[in-house]
DNA sequence: AGTAAGGCGGGCA
DNA sequence: GTGCCCGCCTTAC
């Protein structure tokens, strides 16, 4: 069962479009818990559904991947799937590819 | 039921 | 660019 929290982070991050990533803060702040960020990563770490809800597409606020459940490795392949590149543990084009959640 | 530890982060020094 | 401390949710003891 999930929790409220997952369920308001698991449909915020369904709104996320292909080719586009977000971050843990940002995602958070939709939820109207900016300092939820760390619980965000926590809800996606149980994830219940891999590519079903795209948790591979929230990264650090810095740009930076973060982690992933089912390995890193797995999430930059995923995200290269749909022409999001990887440089150094790092997204390329980081800001421009960022999507923000409208209020 | 209460308390303590962990985890996919963020911000500041 | 690196390191440290804080805050937030879930789960286990």
């Amino acid at each position: 069962m999930l929790t409220q929290f997952e369920k308001e982070v698991l449909k915020n991050i369904a709104k996320v479009p292909l080719g586009k990533v977000t971050t843990y803060k940002d995602l958070a702040c939709a939820i109207g818990r900016p300092r939820s960020a760390r619980a965000v990563g926590n809800a996606l770490n149980k994830n219940p559904d891999a590519p079903t809800v795209p948790c591979h597409r929230v990264v650090k606020s810095d740009g930076r991947l973060g982690g992933y459940a089912w390995g890193v490795k797995k999430k930059i392949g995923l995200l290269k799937d749909e022409g999001v590149l990887i440089k150094n543990g790092r997204v390329v084009d980081f800001e421009n590819r960022l999507y923000i959640f409208k209020k």
